[in-house]
Formats: structure tokens, sequence, C-alpha cells
DNA sequence: ACAAGGTCATTGCACCTGCTATGAAATTGC
DNA sequence: GCAATTTCATAGCAGGTGCAATGACCTTGT
């Protein structure tokens, strides 16, 4: 009466993509709890950023390839990011459908407060797992690369 | 120009949070979309139809403790499927603030075909990773115990 | 026995997302 | 050279999400 026995078994907790979903969202809540009450930012805004501290000027679609995320996500990150004056956007006078985003000065101080958080947080999580980390690593590697 | 050279050097691809984020879009990419398409359902109502497969009657209480998910996520969640006529909900007469949700005919029969698929996706993915699988198995599992 | 405080589930609100359609600009094929 | 197709970015819409507040119910302390 408490059970339905015809069912297959299966444990949720034993489910990779449960699993990782939920290692995703462990690691990265602090760290983003911090981005939105300091400095307003969510995560799709933080890869954006990222991206652009890193790489420089790039255009949407360049970003959609390399962060894992949405053409309609990218476009409407960017929107909010210029709407808070972190970045700013030119055309592309060799292609005009290209828009060039880059980071304003405001954006760039702000990476370099934002950045070091990051490092951080990468290096703490390293250092608590210890060797497991580098088995987590190896086993993200292969299903990553898979991707393509 | 195109570079800000003065900002730390941080790479998204090595920040574990991301790579976990990827992952686990990746792996459940292409299953949460056999369950949209052929059942209508989404990932929070599944994870919830999982526990009830699995645990038998629940309160919301119960599943938001074990299933990574807010209690008002699951309480939407179980709206929907009461919607669909795939759980039911009783009130506890023990605790009347509780109630207690179960899985209707209709939702066992889903169910039954539904769980088969999921276990058919978490045997491919261990088959396609090999030994990359065990060692994710083994950072996720240090990962995810520390969270209590 | 009953007030104060805690637990459980739900909901209102504002915002965010996912999908699809749109419009502008470039490229291709004839 | 120009119509058809493709690429790029954005926006409309419906629905989902996160947070804080609410209301119903139980527990505790006196």
């Amino acid at each position: 009466m408490t059970d339905t026995p015809h069912l297959p078994d299966f444990d949720l907790y034993g489910f990779t993509p449960y699993r990782l979903a939920v290692a995703a969202k462990h690691t990265s809540e602090q760290l983003a709890r911090q981005y939105r009450d300091r400095f307003g930012i969510s995560i799709p805004e933080w890869r954006v950023l990222v991206h652009l501290a890193h790489s420089g000027n790039t255009s949407v679609r360049d970003i959609e390839a390399r962060v894992a995320m949405e053409k309609y996500e990218v476009s409407r990150a960017a929107k909010r990011l210029r709407e808070a004056g972190l970045i700013e956007r030119k055309e592309n006078p060799e292609d005009r459908r290209l828009i060039i985003l880059s980071l304003t000065a405001e954006g760039q101080k702000m990476m370099a407060e934002l950045l070091p958080m990051a490092k951080a947080h990468q290096a703490e999580l390293e250092k608590r797992l210890g060797d497991a980390f580098k088995q987590l690593e190896a086993g993200l590697e292969a299903l990553l690369n898979e991707a393509k």
C-alpha cells in the first residue's frame, strides 16, 4: 500500500545527470550568491563577462559558441550588462550583422575584483577535494570532450 | 586594444562549477527532451515522480529533503502533476499540515515506461565513458558527501 | 489551556528562460 | 546583378523560477 512493486527499481541518487546537476548547484551556489549580492550579477551575465575579460572584443555568436549558452541567452545577458554600464557594443564595419562587445572601464574594474574571488573559490575546491578532485577532473574531461 | 592585460588571467573552461554545469546539461539534455516531447514532463516534475515511484507516499517536505529541490519547486511540480492526473494528494490525518502525495494508476503506467528509458540512458553513459565513468563517480561521491 | 514560536505547503510578484518568429545584413546560385 | 537562402542578433509570448510573505496547523513553555 505504500509501495508500487511492479515498477522497475530506480534510484535517483545513482543517476549521473542528477548527481552532476546537484554537484553543479552545490559548487556554484556560494559564489553565485556573492556575485549577486555584491555586484547584482547572474550566472549567465558572469559567463559573458568572463569571456570578455579573457578574450577581449567579441560578438554574441562567438560567445555562444564558446560559453555553452544559447544565442538568446547571451543577447539578453549582454543587454542587462549594457544597461548596467558594464559592457558596451559597437557595430562591426566589416560585417554589419555582427556586434562587438567589450568591457567598459567600470566593467573592467569590477572584473578585477570578481576574478580573484573565482580563483580563490576554485583553489579552495581543489584543496578540499584533494585526490578526488583529480578524479573528478579526469571524468569531466572525458565527458566534455565527447561533445564534439 | 583587443585585450585587457591588467585583469587576472582566468579561464572559464577550467572552472569546475562551470564544467559541472555544462556536463549536467550535456548528460541530461537528450533524455529531458524525450520526457518533454513524449510525456510533457519537466525535470523538476520528473524528480518528484521518480521519488514517488521509489518511495511511495510522501510529503512535499520529504521530497524536498531528498531530491535537492526547494520546497516551492516541489509544491509547484506537484501541482502541475496533479493537474495532469499523474499524482494525487491526500491529507495526512495524523498531521494536517502534511500532505501525502502518491502516483495515480496513470502515473504508475507512465513511470513503467519512463524508468526503463532512464536506466538505459544511464547504462549507455557508463558504457560510453568506460574507466572515466568510475573516476567521475569517485569525484562526485566526494563532492556530494561533503554537503552534509 | 493558551500564547508564542515553529513547521508545512502554497502563492504573489517580479524577473528569467525557452522557443519561435522577425528583421537586417551578408552570401550563394543562377 | 539580383532572388533565394543563410547568418546574426533581438523580441514577443507563454510559462517557469526565486524570494519573501501568508495562512493553516502543530508544539512548547509556563
